[in-house]
Parts: structure tokens; sequence; C-alpha cells
DNA sequence: TATGAATGAGGCTTCATTCAT
DNA sequence: AATGAATGAAGCCTCATTCAT
């Protein structure tokens, strides 16, 4: 009742834009996406683009907003299940890959590059890890370094084994390597 | 004297337009820069561009190889000094951020994003690193873990506090910290 | 009434180029005329161009099309109605040489060359002359003689004929020249 | 004695530029050919080319000018001879075909097509032929049928019929085929 | 004279965006 | 709100020509 007919259309057309959006996103990369290709992905006028977004720009925003909702709850059931440093560190590590390879595309895979690192997916889920660690270092659940530094290191890790999980790495093995690296550094990585 | 003013001029054009794109690209990124951006940033007619490079893409490269020159020696002779896997990584990390830190443009700190992250200094010093970090495993020099897990995990850390770097942190603790942390893990970090 | 406003509009954006193409065409020959000339010749944005054509190339043959569509009932007519060869002859050369007579722009009268010779209204009538030819040798109509070489040699006086008739001569005299010439040669003119 | 070392190399050097262009303009034709794809078929630097010709153009003139220094004895000797207007047709078809003959390139053989009609030979002994029949009409050797339509006329049975000699055709065959259609007609072709 | 780099005009095309319908 | 043609700025690149050496 609350939703005519016309505002089921309107939201349709912004999931439409949003979808072809995605997948132009990720066959492109963004930089050399233009409007007019998102807009020709779709079965829209390029007019119509305009009653929603001002640019790809804010096309991408929307893109991670989206995903940065469906990642919180995940991330957040395995933070709180977390009783150790260790714990906490494996179930983000996991919840970061399992998004990253729920998305991969087995059409893109190979030919992956930094450039394509930019992906909103990965930016969203990577955005929410950091921020995690900044929490978990301030709550004591890990050891106070130096927290700029750790997130940034920690980041570095997921960012990059994402790569190798993109291109078809186990997730489980990539979550277990990560988080060995991460606690006991390669010393411990030797003792496994 | 071999070269002719002729030729004088001839390199210094170069020059100038590889000067010009190394600041616009750092400006602007890679991927939004026009050749007509580089263009602009030079004193030259948009022409004279074309007897250098055929294209954004060949500046580029042509700033890699440059870059990847300077970097090379200064990596190399840290390898040669190094005993043992932690001087190993501590030198090649030293060697990767001091290299950053000379080329921080400090009209450009602040502001820095993902996209940043593929300016030719850092791809070329990260491509080295890499590459000796799977020389170091070949050679027993550090363990044996999955190589290319660990060379992805290790060039993350790096990568990843190569920002901080970039954005002011200093070249010694950050070294020591990465170094920490590959060796020991984060529990290692902590007893520092 | 089918056709909105928006219609007749585009329609009639269409027949400016077209319009704007054929003078451009005419005046400087088909070589030399770029797509930014048939824009100038023209009040539209240069954008817009490529709503109608991808180049002119595919403007000269939407020209072309055009014209071969109004020259072909002409043609069949003369065709059907000859009873001889004689007619047959003249009834084509006629309708070529009147076909070319109706398209002469007085403006362009003079310094004729060569390389105006492929305007499309030429090229599309001299086509057709030229399977005319062929299909009456064929048929009987005209004497089996080297079929290649007769094709060839009429449409040459009839090609550099239209020259003399786009410069102005009569078409009926033009098209009694023709025939009497290929039909018993120069001997056959020195009677008339 | 006359010619100094820089004067051999400046005729040389004219030389080389006309042989360029002409290889050039059979293989693009004239009206897509840039000074600079002459330039580029040369040894030579591009500023070279201006002290010789001031444009394509004018290096065209030189080629036809070149040309028909070497058609017009040819025609000559064959006009002298002729007794009878048939014999001075024949043998001006002759020297004209076998001009094209000659000068049939056998790697642009096929394709050809009405805009490469336009090269220099082709269009010198073109000139040349259509001086000689209107002299031939005025000295009574031909009868004096309108002499503007008569040259057109037998000129375009010589142009396009070239071209079925640039294809391959029989010079002889040709010649004799041009000849009885020009003096009989075709009523003339069927006794053969 | 020969050279060839520099110049900037100008061609081609695509793009983001507007706006009448 | 949807449409899609029109617009003209702006990117890319090649060209003819000049001019210092």
């Amino acid at each position: 009742m609350a939703t005519s007919r016309r505002e089921q259309t309107k939201a349709q057309n912004r999931e439409t834009i949003l979808a072809a959006a995605k997948t132009v996103f990720a066959t492109m990369g963004f930089a050399k996406v233009t409007v007019r290709d998102i807009i020709r992905a779709t079965p829209l006028a390029s007019g119509t683009f305009y009653n929603y977004f001002k640019s790809k720009e804010e096309v991408y925003q929307a893109l991670r907003d989206e995903i940065a909702l469906a990642v919180r709850p995940r991330l957040r059931e395995a933070r709180l299940a977390a009783a150790t440093g260790e714990e906490f560190l494996a179930a983000n590590f996991r919840a970061f890959f399992t998004f990253v390879a729920e998305r991969r595309d087995p059409d893109v895979i190979a030919e992956t590059s930094r450039f394509r690192m930019d992906s909103p997916e990965v930016l969203a889920g990577f955005a929410e890890l950091r921020e995690d660690l900044e929490r978990a270092m301030e709550s004591g659940l890990l050891p106070r370094a130096n927290a700029a530094l750790l997130a940034s290191a920690v980041s570095g890790i997921a960012l990059e084994l994402a790569e190798q999980v993109k291109q078809g790495a186990d997730v489980e093995t990539v979550t277990t390597f990560a988080t060995r690296l991460a606690m006991g550094g390669i010393s411990g990585l030797a003792r496994s």
C-alpha cells in the first residue's frame, strides 16, 4: 500500500543502475568506466541516470554503502564471538576473505591487477577490518602496539592475501595463514 | 663533447615531460591523468609530447624504469649484507621505506588514498621486494612457508606501511615495526 | 499523425546533414572533405553528426542509396520501352544525362575536374548504366561483342559526356550524339 | 664538370622524392597521401622535402610533366605515320594503352577503382590524346563532328578501356576494339 | 643544403549533461 | 519520472611547416 507503482519503478531503476555499475566496474575497473558505459549496460535512457545519481562517483559510493551494510552484521558476529586476540583476528580475516571469495567473478579471474583492487566490495570490507582492529586494540583484545602501524600492516596482509583469494586460493587456508603470520610472525609459520 | 646543443635540448625535453608526468601522476592519480594534463604541466607544445612518448602509459613505463634503475643497487647491497632472515627483511624494508620517504612530496601529503598507491615509485620498489622475498625463501634464508602467500603478505605489510611513511612516519620506526611483526608476529611486537 | 515533432526534427537533421554533405562533396570533392566540413555546412553541433552517421563514408553511402532509389525507376521504364538496341541505348543515355543535368549545380559549373567525377550522383547512375548494358547484351538486344570491353567503352562515353552535360551541354544533343556514336561510330556521326 | 657533387645530390634528391611519391600515390591514391607519407618513403629528412616542392600537389604536377615528356614523342610518331582517320585513332589508342600497360603494377592489379584513375600516367596520356583528337578534327583527318563532344567521348572510351588494360587485358585486342567501336560503332563491331 | 625536433592548427570522436517532449 | 537527441567541451593524435643547427 505504501509503495505505488511509480515508487516501485523508481526503486527498481536505482537497483538496475547499481547492478549494471557493479558489473561494469568489475569488468573495466572504476577509473575507465564512463557514465555512458553504465547507462549502456542498462535498458534505461541516459537522462534517467541523472534522476538517481550525479556521477559515477556517487554510484560507487552507493555501492560501497550497500555492501558495507551487508558485511557489517557478519563482522559484528565474529567480533562478539571472539574470546582471544587470535580468535578475533581469525574471525575477521575469515569474514573478509569469505566476503571476497563470494564475490570473485569466475570470468574475471586472472588478469587481476593492483588497479582492480579498488572494487567497492574489497574496499568496504577493508575499511571495516581496519576499524575493527583499532577497536580491538583499544579494548585490549590485541596488544597495544602502535595502533596506526598495526592496523596498516594487518590491513596490508589482508588486502594482498585477498588477491590470492580472488585468484582462487582456499579461504580457510588463507585465513589460517594470515592469522598465524599475524600472531606469531614468520617464525610462527615455520612451526606449522 | 659528444652532445650538441640539439641533443641536450632533446634530452631536456624528455626530462621535462617525465618530471611533469611524475608530478601530475602524484597529484591526480594515474588513472585520471590525460596526455593533455601532462602537456599542460609543461611549457612544450602538444605535438612535442608525441615525439617522445606514444601515450601516458609509455611515460609511466619510462618513469618506472628510471626508478627501478635507482632502487636496484640499493636493494642488492642490502641483500648481500644480510646474514640472517631478520637482517635480510630489515634491510629490504629499510631500503623500500627509505626510498619512499625520499620521494614523499611535502605538497601532496594528506588526502592519500588507495588510488594513489599506484605511483611508479611504490610499484617499482614493491616488485623488487617481492622478488627478493621469493629468492630468500628459495635460498633458505627465510623459512619455506607457502611462498606465494608469504610474499603477498609481506608485500602487503610493506605496501600499507609505505603509506604511513608517505604520511610522514619515521623510516627507522616503521622498519623496526615491520621487521618485528614479520618475524615474530603480533605477539613479538608486544615484547618490544 | 504518427510522427511527433521530435521525430520530425530528427528526420530533418538527417536531411540537413545529407544536403550539406551533398553540397560539400560537390564543392570540394569527396576525398578532401572532412567530417568537420560537413558539420560546418550545417547549423548543428559537432556531436550531432555522430548521432546519424559514423563517418563521411557512411554519409556518402546514404546519398548514393537515396539517389539510386530515384534513378532506378526511370531506367527501368526506359529499358522496358526499348524495342531496338538503338532505342535502348538512347533511352539509357537520356535517363543518365537527364539525371546529371537535373543535379547540375549552377554555382559549381566550371572548374570541373576528374576528381569531381566521383560524386554520388554520377557513380550511381553510372553503375546502373553498366549493368543495363550487360543485361542488354545477354538478352541479345545489343550485339554480343566483348561484353566487358563494350560495357567499359560505353560507360566511358557516358561518363565523359556527363561532364559536358554538367558544364551546361543540352541533354538531347548529347544523347543523340552518344547514341549515334555508339551505334554507328564516328563514320556514322559524319552522316548526321 | 658542369655538375658538382652538390648538384648531383640535389638532382638525386629530387628524383628520390618523385620516385617515392609515384609509389605512394599508386599505393594509397593521391587524395589520401600526405606529405609525411612521401617523406617516410624516402631516406630524407622532412625539411628537405620543402627544398624541392611546396606541396604534394606540386610533386604530382612534376610527375605529370615528367611523364608527359616521355609520352609525347611516341604520340607524335604515331600521328605523323597516320594516313587515315582509322590509322590515326588506332595509333593513338595503341600508344596510350601501351603506355598504361607498361606502367601497370602487378602488385596493384585488382582493387582498382575510379579513385585510382587519377594516376599521373593516365591523366598525362589522356590529355595528350584529347589534344590530338582536336587537332585531327581541325586538320580534317577526322570528320568535323562536334569537336568537344567527340573528344570527350573518345577520351571516355580510352579512359575506361585503360582500366581493362590495367587489369591485364591485351593491348592489341583493346586497341582494335576501341578503334572499331570508334570508327564504326557497335554495328561495326558486330561485323568483325 | 640537409636535418629533424618543435610547433600548434585542426581532424576525429566520445563524453557528461541538459532539456523539450 | 522517463526519454533520448542536442550540445559543445575536451580528449586523442597527425599533419604541414618552420627554423636552429
